[in-house]
RNA sequence: GGAGAGAUGGCCGAGUGGUCGAAGGCGCACGCCUGGAAAGUGUGUAUAUGCCAAAAGCGUAUCAUGGGUUCGAAUCCCAUUCUCUCCGCCA
């Protein structure tokens, strides 16, 4: 959520910010500024009105104490008007308060001044590639083939047991699985990282401070007898635990790394791009967190770049960095940097990873404020980004590693694995 | 799941209808004292929001959350959430 100062000082500023992405915000700016004004009177009439009433109430204690009857009871005539009006008063400002949040969060995040224009994925702007795209020898085939064939993964199970998109991994398919985690999860930690086990399951109050709802409510399970949403990544349970808190210069840095299993809807995916684990309704994700002060969050925010691509190159796998232009962003970030790995099968790009700086936006949102030096509050800055997410970095482990007999592990798994390779 | 007790500021804790944003203590910040420190001592120490260019100042709201009673609620009533104790069930 934006903050409604800088809609007040700088509306047009906000709508040419917003059309990098693609976001026509004249009218809903307008309105937010014009509720916003409405709210602000209503405010101060109430504001006035209780005040009155205050001083009343004080007035006819007192002459209670005295004894003063007669006196008293006069003014509580007074009173009984005042209070039909504040009741009046509020129930407008309740409602004028109702429609200004509701409109706000329907406004995206400003990008960040070097996010690029465009429109969709072919506008984001690549800016590194980096490893050797392996060449296969002439039997290599897709991944979900050699999670057959090796006794891996076993999709059709999954299917039995919950449904499409909830895989069942096995044998050295789990185990591999369980290496990546642990994996993962270490070098979060060596980089500073304090690890969590969040919940996986939410309430509505975290579904709502990091964004997921109102409008991606589709994309959630919910469990309805208890109003409780399964999450979509560990940053909804994490982010929250900064839900409502005020933190001090000398609780930075603030950096969370956490392993959790993420479920998604994923309502409305179809064709290949669902195929084998491209896409799945459970999947696991080692996710970091890290809240910054306003001054330095892009320095985090590419330390968090740096951390990822530590971990790609430490798995041998090629990949790319991306600068998602503002039509491929999401709603929230003002700046994403997406990793896309190789997967040589399918000779296609799987992204793994998207790093972003929300700057205050869920910050706001979430009322995670830092008591700075001379005292005063202001918004944090979020960021967060996978490390990472597990099933297309299978994919692709599975994809380029395959040699003729079999599938072969990289040197910095085996330790986690127990195992050199897959045959 | 059943029965009971409870929820007050960063923490402890007082407060059962008015003068209570809230005693007292601890902690913290700044000052005095000291060669330096401790002790002592003085002052300050919540959040949100509105008026104001801003600061100061003032108004309003907040004693788990939401509603109610009342001229007036931390205090009384109702609902919800959470915590603790006992019983039941259970990995």
């Amino acid at each position: 959520m934006l903050q409604i100062n800088l809609l007040r000082e700088k509306p047009e500023f906000v709508i040419e910010r917003l059309a990098i992405k693609n976001f026509k915000a004249s009218e809903l700016v307008h309105a937010i500024v014009d509720l916003d004004q409405k709210k602000r009177v209503l405010q101060k009439n109430l504001d006035d009105n209780l005040a009155e009433s205050n001083k009343l109430a004080t007035e006819i204690g007192n002459f209670f104490k005295q004894g003063n009857k007669a006196e008293a009871d006069t003014l509580k005539l007074r009173t009984a008007t005042l209070k039909e009006a504040s009741k009046e008063l509020s129930e407008q400002l309740e409602d004028a308060s109702a429609k200004l949040a509701e409109l706000s969060v329907q406004l995206p995040n400003l990008p960040h001044d070097s996010v690029p224009k465009g429109t969709h994925a072919e506008h984001n702007e690549i800016v590194s590639q980096e490893g050797e795209i392996p060449v296969l020898h002439k039997e290599a085939v897709p991944h979900w083939d050699l999670a057959k064939k090796f006794n891996l993964i076993d999709f059709d199970l999954g299917s039995k047991i919950s449904g499409a998109g909830f895989p069942v991994y096995r044998g050295k398919g789990a185990r591999l699985q369980r290496a990546l985690i642990n994996f993962f999860l270490e070098s979060g930690i060596n980089a500073g990282y304090e690890e969590i086990q969040p919940p996986y399951v939410v309430n509505e109050d975290s579904a709502y401070g990091t964004g997921q709802l109102p409008d991606k409510e589709g994309q959630m399970y919910l469990a309805t007898l208890d109003k409780l949403y399964l999450i979509p990544t560990a940053e909804v349970p994490v982010t929250n635990i900064y839900r409502d808190v005020i933190l001090k210069p000398a609780d930075f840095p603030v950096k969370n790394v956490a392993y959790s299993a993420c479920f998604r809807r994923e309502a409305g995916s179809y064709g290949k791009d669902v195929r084998g684990l491209n896409r799945l309704h459970q999947f696991d994700k080692v996710e970091i967190v890290q809240i910054a002060r306003a001054e330095n969050s892009y320095e985090i925010l590419d330390e968090m770049v740096a951390h990822v691509t530590f971990l790609l190159r430490s798995l041998g796998l090629p990949f790319r960095i991306l600068r998602l232009c503002g039509g491929d962003m999401s709603f929230a970030s003002a700046l994403t940097y997406d990793f896309e790995v190789y997967s040589t099968a399918q000779e296609r790009w799987l992204e793994v990873s998207s790093v972003s700086n929300f700057e205050s936006f869920q910050a706001n949102r979430l009322k995670l404020r830092i008591k700075n030096e001379s005292g005063k509050t202001e918004l944090a800055h979020t960021l967060n980004g996978s490390a990472l997410a597990l099933p297309r970095i299978m994919a692709a482990l599975l994809e380029n590693y395959q040699v003729e007999d079999g599938i072969r592990i990289p040197a910095v798994l085996v330790p986690y694995t127990g195992f050199e390779k897959i045959s």
